[in-house]
DNA sequence: CGGTTCAATATTTTCGAAAGTTTCGAAAAT
DNA sequence: ATTTTCGAAACTTTCGAAAATATTGAACCG
């Protein structure tokens, strides 16, 4: 295969960050519109709006306490984003999970959270260092989330996990590499909340050995820790949630499937 | 830097491909509403939307004769790929190009087109090579586009080299993968459509070349060549086309700029 | 003359209702 | 017993108008 990813790819690659046009992220902070679209993106993260559910107007409306404009354009973005589909004139749906498909999108996330991590210890500061240590604070304060916490207190652990996560590469200077890592990271979280409610596994503190190691800037054992971390999370997943190996998560989805 | 890409990642990745979650990619074909978004895509694709042109609702729906319902669920969609912004609640606009973006995304698309190449070698069939002779029969019968053929010609030179490129890579088994590889691709297009205004440089065959390797199955060859194919073509765009290099693409946009 | 206020204008955002599809189930036909 | 047809109900899609917000420009002070 091609060799790729020089230590310096192109002239001049980090002049000019100032005009950057990668897509925006988390959005601004606007209008009613983007709290649709947070809340639903966090209840299908969450899988409080279950994989394969099919998200009705009416219910939606209720649920959110808008219009269907409103709606229509949140689901919009969803479907961009991977997190929702929609066919012809048959409305929308949460986007299915399959085993599959974490295989796929974990594989992916090795790279990309490997390359941002690195690129982000080449080019850290003093207050990218403040804030993994703040957020590694924050996360292990509450400790790994366990079957029977309410749903509250996963949902606080979910927000503190990805604060930590995004600390770590922070300081990346690839707005593109940032942005998918991020979108990834997210798809992502569907999987690890499966984890959450079955496993009972008890892991080493890596987010802890991967701190140390980026603050140590140890590129290499950083991203080796974090690529340990990804798959074995994917490994958990495989192990300890039985509907994943068929592909279908039926656990999460009792009721009726599509014929086909 | 961490170990990546094995050559068998996961066990079992390539089974159960047949519920993906990554995301709509043209999409299905739909109502209005995806003609909408097919057309915006295309008008900023080929700079008919210019770099930081706003996006008014009064001209947009003249110019796609729709409401603003559906413009606005378009344009939401076209945020999520990065081609448009928005902010508060003061519209939307076409994202900005920049040389910082240009070689940031290209450094991406080296890694993504190179492992979705790759993958797809391994995983060719015969309907895959009848698409790569066929798609690549179609774009050089068009000749390589010159500055003074007509909008409609060098459209047409755009899906063909499009299609071209999709052909190559129809058989990676990475739906992710996949998808941001054709999210960048459409990406690089709107500095690919400068290029072809600029540029009169020669340059090789290089299409001809990487089909060659690739169907010959040389995926060394053919991953080096189609490197050198996006590198060829980022240092082309920084050579010949004068804005870039100041970063903000001044030349498509004489138009006021946003007070800062 | 430079800066501020305020009203007029332009533009965006949100909504509910009309129009158009699909789905479902009962009745008729094979 | 199975398939087909048909119509009603449920749902999605599209639209234009009302409400909210931003921008402009002219008049007014320091």
């Amino acid at each position: 295969m091609a060799k790729i990813l020089p230590a310096a790819p192109f002239e001049g690659a980090n002049e000019n960050l100032a005009a950057t046009t990668a897509p925006q992220d988390v959005s601004r902070e606007d209008a009613a519109t983007f709290d649709v679209l947070r809340k639903m993106r966090e209840d299908i993260l969450c899988c409080v709006l279950k994989p394969d559910q099919k998200l009705k107007f009416g219910e939606l409306r209720q649920r959110y306490d808008t219009s269907v404009g409103t709606l229509r354009e949140a689901l919009s973005h969803l479907v961009s984003e991977g997190l929702a589909r929609t066919e012809a004139g048959r409305g929308f749906q949460v986007s299915p999970i399959s085993l599959a498909d974490f295989l796929d999108l974990s594989e992916l996330r090795v790279y990309l959270e490997t390359k941002t991590l690195a690129d982000a210890i080449r080019h850290g500061t003093d207050a990218w260092e403040a804030e993994i240590v703040s957020s590694y604070f924050l996360l292990s304060k509450l400790g790994a989330p366990k079957q029977d916490d309410s749903l509250s207190v996963k949902q606080e652990w979910g927000k503190r996990h990805k604060r930590y996560h995004d600390a770590l590469v922070a300081t990346c200077r690839s707005p593109w590499s940032l942005h998918y890592r991020s979108e990834l990271f997210d798809q992502a979280r569907r999987y690890h909340w499966l984890t959450m409610i079955h496993s009972r596994l008890h892991r080493r503190n890596e987010h802890l050995e991967i701190r140390d190691a980026v603050l140590a800037r140890d590129s290499d054992l950083a991203c080796s820790l974090m690529e340990q971390h990804i798959r074995t999370t994917v490994e958990q997943a495989v192990a300890d949630v039985p509907g994943l190996i068929r592909g279908n998560a039926r656990v999460l989805k009792p009721g009726k499937r599509r014929k086909s």
